[in-house]
DNA sequence: TGACACTCTTACGTAAAAGTCAAATAATCG
DNA sequence: CGATTATTTGACTTTTACGTAAGAGTGTCA
């Protein structure tokens, strides 16, 4: 496990670029410690990354990623705050769960479409 | 089942506005019937619609909705046409899997966000 | 017949999420 | 050390997916 990683290889590593990771820094996705100017990211910082591009890949906005990832911070001491973040938490998962099953019915229309198309390939054999 | 529905109600149906219904039948992503200038939406059309809306809590964009949508159509008689739809569709399902098991993994971290809010709660309980 | 709800087209506006470019430093390698 | 490469900030631009507003037509109920 490296110590500190350069933006550049961040980007290569994602397949992102360099204006991309400090966009997430000025929206507070990420906090990169600074050898002078520079910006130096630790593992928690790429482990952060990761996160954020999952949350994107599943449709969530900076904004919902940030309140995503704020909730995996440490529990406040607070007893209301406390219970806000299971409330949140709860409603992420029954989105979640939504979503899970939109792609288990896109799935099964996918699979349909391929066997329509092996179908049609295969009397298109028969036929010629 | 209905032969048409207007577009204020599907509108009212999916928590979307008009604006939106006339803009994805710009984007050729639907195609009402007319009467006059009236748009008539048909039941395919509506199903077409809550496909859209599937895809864009997925996180799809309208070009690659429009694409899925596309592969849902008749598959045309050429052997090539039809290759290529059997390749897009796996490229789709593949990440449509990705998605899935990123879904799992959020899960799986929001119910830890949960249990270590809930130990907390228990420990203020039993201090206080 | 007039009020009201609904619909249409056209056009400009906007928020989110970066992309792109400039000019200035900083770091590294031969 | 000098050349090259990487990084910084800042500003402007772009794309997507609609929102919003104007101005006009259509339907229907009292």
């Amino acid at each position: 496990m490296r110590d500190y990683y350069t933006i550049t290889e961040l980007t290569r590593e994602f397949g992102i670029s360099t204006r991309t990771l400090r966009f997430y820094e000025d929206e507070g996705l990420i906090h990169p410690v600074r050898r002078g100017r520079t910006r130096l990211f630790r593992p928690a910082d790429r482990l952060l990354v990761k996160q954020i591009l999952r949350g994107k890949r599943l449709g969530f906005s900076i904004a919902e990623i940030r309140e995503i990832i704020q909730m995996y911070k440490a529990p406040p001491g607070e007893v209301g705050q406390l219970r806000t973040i299971i409330a949140k938490a709860a409603e992420r998962r029954e989105e979640l769960r939504q979503k899970r099953k939109d792609i288990e019915d896109t799935l099964a229309e996918l699979e349909q479409v391929e066997e329509a198309c092996l179908g049609r390939l295969a009397e298109l054999r028969v036929t010629s």
